[in-house]
DNA sequence: CTTGACACCGTACCATGGTACGGAGGGTAT
DNA sequence: ATACCCTCCGTACCATGGTACGGTGTCAAG
């Protein structure tokens, strides 16, 4: 009567039954109550719980992360204080990802712009780019031999 | 003497031997040459292919996705067609990441902003935000019984 | 020519984030 | 009241991306 059952809730969030449980499991979502048969009930909240777990999890977090982020407000009572660290350093982190794709993404302009569709492979500059990209952190440069890069690219 | 060992290639890449080896099992790297006794010979090619690895690594690519894109290189006067259409596809799914990234960290800046850090948790928007962000997309937004959401949020 | 560091290989193991399976019991509609 | 579907649980299995182990072989310096 009150609340839906497991299969509802997965089929109003997209999440599979399985998931779901195994979200329980991890602490994602609380134990929900269980009246008649032992059968899981769920509220709205838990909903948009999976929702919002859904979404942390597209934008790279992972199931520990996202569990932190839920578990800030389970001190009612408590300052924000972390939360808002918390929060603060997710945005650092995001910002990271970002740049780095923003990186990615204008390598890979340069590439599409750069090669017409009509050249060939040869005169492809995607690589080169890449390796260039990637080549900013060489990490221990030292130790050079004149190990002479030989023509073979395979 | 010509060419550096695994290890070398190691410590110059910032990579495992092990993970080395490992990309080699999943094509990543092609099998070097083995000379003297069966050791592992790399040329600087390997060195920056192993850098480009890392840096779509970082950039959320994975390994098959980067196999994928070392492998377009491997039809010398073939068409870029293909290389361009990867790498367009690619930028979308980039976009796609930094919008979320994006909207993710509006809904962070509102949370910090609004909270003071002195506040308590039980007014920090944190989470409202979280769930009304992660409600856009209601997979089924059927079979919406009056299941009264009841307040309790713990 | 010994010794120590490195390389080889296969296999096993780890964490993450699930998905599937099987057998038993509950809930509901006809 | 008898299907039939849903739920329960534990356990096993999967892919990904490695990391570790152990026994053996090789190389290069002292």
């Amino acid at each position: 009567m009150n609340g839906m059952t497991i299969g509802d809730l997965a089929k109003r969030s997209g999440i599979g039954v399985e998931s779901i449980r195994f979200y329980e499991r991890r602490g994602l979502i609380l134990q929900p109550e269980r009246p008649d048969s032992g059968f899981r009930r769920y509220t709205e909240e838990v909903l948009a719980r999976l929702q919002f777990i859904r979404g942390a999890k597209d934008l790279g977090f992972s199931l520990k992360e996202i569990a932190e982020l839920l578990a800030l407000r389970r001190h009612p009572g408590d300052s924000c204080h972390a939360v808002r660290e918390q929060a603060e350093t997710k945005i650092g982190e995001i910002d990271v990802k970002i740049r780095a794709l923003r990186h990615m993404r204008g390598v890979l302009m340069n590439l599409v712009d750069s090669c017409s569709g009509r050249g060939l492979i040869s005169d492809c500059p995607i690589l080169d780019s890449f390796e260039k990209r990637a080549g900013v952190k060489d990490a221990t440069a030292h130790n050079r031999k004149s190990t002479k890069t030989k023509g073979r690219i395979a």
